[in-house]
DNA sequence: CACGGGATCGTCT
DNA sequence: GACGATCCCGTGT
């Protein structure tokens, strides 16, 4: 196991740590379950010049501390009432930078995520959406404030060297996010362009 | 395939 | 009291 080392996630550049992310893998492991799949998609969120992040003015308030603390903690939040939507804190500690986990694509477990998702799905919408994802590896909003980098926490993201090269990586709008004015439009979705393994079609 | 609606609840106004 | 960094299913084409 080579688990990503606080370094990667204190860069101050959340825009290239999420490039960085892709091709990474990201591990669940609790209750004797282990499940794991390789980041093929993801979003940056950046206070305080980013209206469609929840810290957007360095707001803080109980839901969004977390996202204020050192790089390498898990933030995870619920959306619409039903779905867990997973993020990666980075940056310093005081700064609110956090990357969301769109889509991955499933590597172990496969069997469990079947289990956890509503089977039979194909394998191709397994884990495409962040819901979905976090649904499939168990991710919930129980961890918000986990650290990916403490020993035997239940989630962690790892290196296996898989290369990811600039031309691999496909950018654009962020999804969902039309309520925030001119940031809608800034391009911090970032994915693997020859993946399968994505939420939705360019 | 495109579109529309319902589910469901924590968070902030 | 309104709404959301979503997903699934039903309907129509």
């Amino acid at each position: 196991m080579n688990r990503l080392p606080e370094d990667f996630y204190l860069r101050t550049d959340v825009l290239q740590v999420s490039r960085a992310l892709l091709g990474k893998v990201l591990v669940t492991q609790f209750e004797g379950v282990h499940t794991a799949g390789l980041i093929t998609e993801v979003e940056a969120y950046r206070a305080p010049d980013d209206r469609a992040c929840h810290a957007w003015n360095n707001r803080r308030t109980n839901r969004t501390e977390v996202m204020f603390r050192e790089g390498g903690t898990a933030y995870i939040y619920l959306c619409y009432g039903i779905h867990h939507l997973f993020n990666v804190v980075t940056g310093p500690e005081g700064t609110a930078h956090a990357i969301l986990v769109r889509a991955v694509e499933p590597l172990e477990g496969i069997e469990i995520m079947l289990q956890r998702r509503k089977a039979p799905l194909p394998e191709s919408r397994l884990t495409t959406g962040p819901g979905a994802l976090s649904q499939a590896l168990g991710l919930t909003t129980a961890w918000t404030g986990q650290s990916l980098l403490l020993p035997d926490t239940p989630v962690w993201i790892e290196d296996r060297g898989r290369l990811v090269s600039d031309t691999d990586i496909a950018a654009g709008p962020r999804i969902g996010v039309d309520y925030a004015g001119e940031c809608a439009a800034w391009e911090w979705r970032f994915w693997l362009r020859d993946s399968a393994f994505v939420s939705r079609k360019k």
